[in-house]
DNA sequence: AGTAGGACCTGGTGGC
DNA sequence: TGCCACCAGGTCCTAC
């Protein structure tokens, strides 16, 4: 599951080999991953342009190309792009291939086709919904522990959903939520409004470094995810709470809980990231019982 | 504004 | 061994 981690350590690896190349020109395998324009526009449209800068937001990643085009990629749950040789043998799920000057291909390969291409106008980039309407970037120089207290004062619910709602912070997913919430001792069900100063400024510090140790790891691949090379994130094994239901708490020894937050698994430690009572009562009636498990 | 549930998809897994 | 139900999750959409 590419999150922020993962789409940047993309971006990086792609900025070194495609600045200053060209796409030749694009076939589209499966039309349904090409959200716009329709797949013929979009195959015509990208040919000819040179690469001019790669940029992150959120979990998209931006080519930006010549003669005001850039190309918008999403990679969802199992989105990969492959920087190969020409005559690299076809991948099975290769839902697009990017022909490049030099012999070499940008190939889209995405198993269960969530992913999604988006050809847009570089100058019209900032009005594209897709894009307009993401949070604050986690690792910008202006989210501060004030530039988050702020995002946190107009907002109510559970701790969980609201860290992996882009249009409040943007690249969370449901790994670094649950590394985030555990290492700000906070339990994945605290509400937003009952969070003090304290909770914030820990929250603001645990984010960061998630988001910063994994991306000095290259990612987890906890499934699928793999780097234009093909290979393996490998920060997985560093993840403190996510993927280990019922083994004990790095801290404290106690299983690790998984439950379901939002229709999402949700993994904490039930003695690490307590419910304070009151919180407990009034937002989530049955919580109590699970923090004890 | 929030919450829930369905839709989109396929591969892997556990049960029988 | 084979079959099948179910689960995984990012985002969008609808309904409440």
């Amino acid at each position: 599951m590419p999150e922020l981690p993962e789409v940047e350590t993309i971006r990086r690896d792609l900025e070194t080999k495609l600045l200053g190349h060209r796409v030749l020109g694009a076939q589209v395998l499966w039309e349904r991953e090409v959200g716009y324009p329709d797949a013929p526009t979009f195959a015509a449209e990208i040919a000819g342009r040179d690469i001019l800068a790669l940029e992150r937001r959120a979990k998209y990643l931006i080519v930006h190309l010549s003669e005001d085009a850039s190309l918008l990629v999403h990679l969802k749950m199992t989105g990969q792009l492959l920087y190969v040789p020409r005559d690299t043998p076809p991948h099975q799920h290769a839902r697009a291939v990017f022909a490049l000057d030099g012999d070499r291909e940008l190939r889209f390969v995405d198993i269960r086709k969530f992913g999604r291409l988006y050809l847009v106008p570089t100058g019209r980039l900032a009005e594209f919904a897709k894009v307009a309407n993401l949070g604050p970037e986690p690792l910008a120089a202006s989210f501060t522990v004030a530039a988050l207290r702020a995002l946190l004062a107009s907002r109510r619910g559970h701790m969980k959903p609201l860290l992996l709602n882009q249009e409040f912070l943007a690249g969370m997913g449901n790994i670094y939520a649950d590394e985030a919430l555990f290492r700000a001792g906070l339990h994945p069900l605290r509400s937003a409004e009952s969070l003090k100063p304290r909770d914030i400024a820990r929250l603001h510090e645990a984010i960061v470094a998630v988001l910063e140790e994994s991306i000095s790891h290259r990612g987890s691949s906890i499934n699928n995810y793999r780097d234009p090379a093909g290979q393996k994130g490998y920060h997985h094994v560093h993840l403190r709470v996510f993927n280990r239901a019922d083994e004990p708490c790095l801290l404290c020894g106690t299983p690790i809980s998984k439950i379901r937050v939002g229709g999402r698994g949700t993994h904490f430690c039930p003695r690490c990231q307590r419910l304070p009572r009151v919180a407990a009562s009034r937002s989530h009636p049955v919580t109590r019982g699970l923090t004890r498990s």
